[in-house]
DNA sequence: AGCTATTCATAACG
DNA sequence: TCGTTATGAATAGCT
């Protein structure tokens, strides 16, 4: 039972990978759920294993945790570029410096890369690897992030557009109607009042929709 | 200094409780990276503290791992469908399956990595980069064109929506100064209409201001 | 799954 | 917040 201090570095040996796994997961979780409740914390824990299976921990309720986290992450990414300043250009400039970053970086790794590894031990190469490996997922993790961002806000754009143009239909043929009914009854003012109403909210809305699907579909120049 | 066994329960005093809100959570991020590095799992950690301050690790992305999370909870509860058009769903069904792909893709990658090393010479570690090196931009390259196609084929759609969303607008606000126009040559109420021209005028100066200058600062709720 | 010998985390305090 | 230390908790290595 000589017990070492053990390396945090992927276990080898499968079973016992999958051994620490479940100890490690269950300890985890208790800890999560002892922080929450000593510390009045709302936590929410995701685990996948490596084969996939999902294990999760939320003090509340997991689908609440991740909207607020959501909120609270959008809140974060919009607000300090928001302030800079309000025009197409400094969001063209946002997607720019993402992708100089992105050719910057790969070129940076690039050149780690290919630094003469002929003169290094195994030491240092394994070093190497590390830092490169470090840098690439830094890179990827960005990079991910800022394209599900993207989509999901494109994805929200498109749904509201969507759901605004069947609404403007609806009206159009709502208005169609009525017109049919006012040529028969001559109209009545409260009618009229009702239905200027509508549209402009729906036109209102649809300003600020346009606005940002206008925004999006600049941010990438095609 | 006589430590005692302490109860799983809030703690009362603000102090103490912000002095181990600190520390465990400290420890279990750490706990949370131990395993994830150890057993090649994937971690997300989301924790609010009662000041609604938000904490979070995940070894890989929060975004893509949530996306992930809600993929699985999808396929345990059968999903009530939301409303959604034809078009919005198959958008969704190539997000899902690139979330995916993405996710499988990366795991592949770091098994590659994660393929010992210790007992190889130079020459073979070389190679082994290479390889690597040539997984990581073959995937990147897919992942990108992916992402890219994803983005365009959305924005392409968000432009659609967007032109015949100004359509249908335009031929409202057509048929509502000709409505307008009706009531006063059949001299109704001229309260209703004044109130109807004002706030059709100022709802198509809205959206005259939103064409010229974008109005980007509507474009995210304050 | 259990069982310890160890390492690790952390409560109490400065 | 930071450091220290005594102590309780977690867990690596075995069975």
């Amino acid at each position: 039972m000589v017990r070492q201090k053990i390396q945090i570095k992927k276990i080898d040996n499968l079973t016992a990978r999958q051994v620490t796994f479940s100890k490690r997961r269950r300890g985890l979780f208790k800890k999560a759920q002892e922080l929450s409740t000593l510390c009045d914390a709302d936590i929410g824990l995701i685990v996948f294993s490596a084969t996939g299976k999902l294990f999760e921990y939320s003090s509340s309720s997991m689908m609440q945790l991740i909207e607020k986290h959501k909120m609270q992450s959008e809140r974060d990414n919009n607000t300090p570029e928001q302030l800079q300043s309000s025009n197409l250009q400094s969001e063209k400039k946002t997607y720019a410096t993402l992708s100089r970053d992105f050719v910057e970086k790969n070129r940076e790794l690039r050149q780690l890369h290919g630094e003469e590894l002929q003169g290094l031990g195994l030491d240092e190469l394994m070093k190497l690897e590390k830092l490169v490996e470090g840098g690439i997922s830094r890179v990827l993790k960005i990079k991910g992030d800022k394209f599900m961002r993207e989509i999901s806000s494109l994805k929200r754009k498109a749904t509201q557009l969507q759901e605004e143009n069947s609404q403007l239909k609806q009206q159009s043929q709502a208005r169609l109607n009525e017109e049919g009914q006012n040529a028969i009854e001559q109209g009545h003012s409260a009618d009229s009042i009702t239905n200027n109403r509508s549209l402009v909210n729906s036109s209102h809305q649809d300003c600020n929709d346009s606005d940002t699907s206008l925004k999006l579909g600049l941010a990438f120049p095609y």
